[in-house]
RNA sequence: CGCGGGAUGGAGCAGCCAGGUAGCUCGUCAGGCUCAUAACCUGAAGGCCGCAGGUUCAAAUCCUGCUCCCGCAACCA
């Protein structure tokens, strides 16, 4: 079982391009477990609690469910048109998650893990938060965007956080494989050194009502990383009592991927959630892994709303296409490595490497076929070394692409399926088919170099399904195959059968013009009309 | 001396760990081809590999110092 995991998004603000990114790259990696053959599980979801969203929609004058309810719903718009295909949706205003929430926390405070306790400091009524001194000017005051600052004493809960260190620090170190990449176990490690308090996992209700109430003393709300976090097995079905609504947890867990930013991993993911799980009683080996993604910024610049450069994905899938976007992130960026979004070079690799060169070969490929072959495809006899050769690329693309794939590397593997297309576009250059098809005797040598063209094709188009699952449906229907029950291990050389049927090719990946592009094409074709008319 | 990442032809990157002709994608220029989505193929121009030292027969790669850029800096409830 492969469960993977999204982060729960933030409902204060319309999804941007960072959000669409975890949700492709979780996205691509589960269609690549689905396509291997393992049974899979991908999970995503909203985080609707908390002050941000209570504050918003007072501001906008109507109830926090409503606003996060409106608020998810771009969300869900967008999954749908990027083509997320999630298993599990994980909303935390769901009863089924509250009422997990409310049993962790329940069980946790019987274990004696969490507290009550006094803390007394300056409060910010205007920001209703607790200042701290890094909150202080220059001056060492609180500056006027604080509004009012008064001393306040205030009960609150907590989780005896500090209890559990020793353990995660132990678990950590012995355990490599946790953190994905490297460098951020690092980050991990000496974050878990600098670790010296206890979490409060509460809110007053009179401050901060939107949340879920904690069980043994209604006076209060969970904090929301308690309740967020929480999200991953909740909706994996920990402690369902058999609701039939949920998954079976004992089959899920634990996930074989979380993907998460690398804002949320210190200290929420890399010390919050593995010391809670402990605490909950988890075992080492019942701990999830966590696959860190960057950030992408714009233009190297990071996004942001004051700096006005925040990118709409819907807008880029109108502009673009859905297809191309999901290409165009897991391509550009390094899994792990903050990247630099940029539409020009979106339009570049698509141009590129789906239209000018996998495109084109497919469709030169097939156009061929129907031109000098009738449609119809012969099991190659005899051979040739550019032949043997093309095979030799092709399985070593196929092997690069599962191993990059199995180590999250969407980029690298990307990249592997693209040397092959380039090589078949050279094995054309070189075997010029449409000179043999001028020479009878030349037939054999032209149906194993179309064999070969197509066979390439298939392959190619089967493995980019994970990126690319209506391009490369629609690229296999014209190859008029099935691939119904193939996976990437058993693909192997031949597959088209002799006397296989194609179908005439129509673009796959068209190309992204530019305006100017544009108007010069249509420049072109009214003078080609006029031309007619003439 | 807080931690980390980076500085490589016009742009974006790989190479560095295990020193030995500086590579890839895009762009530019010149050819070629005509099956194809103004696509494809070949070739060329363009870099003292941030700066300064050192080690070595040999340094983009190892060591030292420096400059510049970019993140992070939990807890702050």
């Amino acid at each position: 079982m492969f469960y993977i995991t999204t982060a729960i998004d933030y409902t204060n603000g319309a999804p941007h391009i960072g959000h669409a990114y975890e949700k492709v790259l979780a996205d691509v990696l589960a269609r690549w477990h689905r396509m291997c053959g393992e049974e899979t599980y991908l999970l995503a979801g909203v985080d609707q609690h908390g002050q941000k969203v209570q504050q918003k929609a007072e501001a906008a004058g109507i109830g926090p469910l409503q606003y996060a309810q409106e608020v998810t719903l771009k969300f869900v718009e967008l999954w749908k048109r990027l083509g997320i295909a999630y298993d599990g949706w994980a909303a935390t205003s769901d009863p089924r998650h509250e009422r997990c929430v409310q049993k962790i926390l329940t069980a946790l405070r019987d274990k004696g893990c969490l507290y009550k306790k006094s803390y007394k400091g300056f409060y910010s009524v205007r920001q209703e938060q607790f200042l701290t001194d890094k909150e202080r000017g220059q001056d060492g005051q609180f500056g006027p965007e604080w509004g009012e600052v008064i001393e306040l004493e205030e009960e609150n809960w907590y989780f005896n956080l500090t209890a559990h260190i020793p353990w995660l620090r132990q678990f950590v170190t012995s355990h490599p494989e946790v953190v994905t990449p490297e460098f951020r176990r690092q980050d991990l490690l000496m974050a878990i050194e600098r670790s010296t308090n206890d979490l409060c996992i509460s809110r007053p209700k009179n401050r901060l009502s939107w949340g879920i109430p904690l069980p043994f003393d209604p006076d209060f709300v969970t904090y929301v990383w308690f309740d967020a976090l929480i999200n991953y097995i909740s909706f994996a079905g920990y402690e369902s009592g058999g609701d039939a609504t949920l998954p079976d947890f004992k089959r899920l867990w634990p996930a074989a991927c979380e993907v998460i930013g690398k804002d949320i991993l210190i200290p929420a993911h890399g010390i919050y959630w593995l010391c809670m799980l402990h605490a909950m009683g988890f075992a080492d080996e019942e701990m999830p892994r966590l696959l860190v993604h960057g950030w992408l910024n714009i233009k190297g610049e990071k996004m942001s709303k004051s700096l006005g450069n925040i990118v709409d994905p819907q807008e880029l899938c109108d502009h673009f296409g859905a297809e191309a976007l999901r290409y165009y992130l897991v391509r550009d960026t390094k899994t792990g490595y903050d990247s630099d979004y940029d539409p020009e070079r979106l339009r570049m690799i698509y141009n590129s490497e789906l239209a000018n060169d996998l495109g084109n070969l497919a469709n030169r490929s097939l156009n061929m076929c129907m031109r000098y072959c009738n449609a119809t495809l012969h099991t190659p006899s005899g051979d040739d070394e550019p032949s043997a050769a093309l095979r030799q690329s092709l399985l070593q693309a196929e092997a690069t692409f599962i191993e990059q794939m199995n180590a999250y590397n969407t980029s690298d593997a990307l990249g592997a399926l693209h040397a092959h297309v380039s090589l078949c576009n050279g094995y054309i250059e070189q075997k010029q088919p449409w000179a043999l098809a001028k020479d009878p005797q030349k037939a054999e040598e032209l149906q194993r170099v179309l064999y070969h063209l197509l066979e390439s094709v298939l392959h190619v188009g089967f493995l980019l399904g994970c990126v690319l699952p209506e391009a490369s449906g629609r690229l296999l229907g014209q190859l008029q195959v099935d691939v119904a029950g193939l996976t990437p291990q058993s693909l192997a050389w031949g597959i088209l059968k002799e006397g296989h049927q194609v179908q005439a090719p129509s673009p796959v990946f068209p190309r992204i013009l530019t305006p100017e592009e544009k108007e010069k094409m249509a420049a072109k074709a009214a003078a080609k009309a006029a031309k007619n008319n003439a």
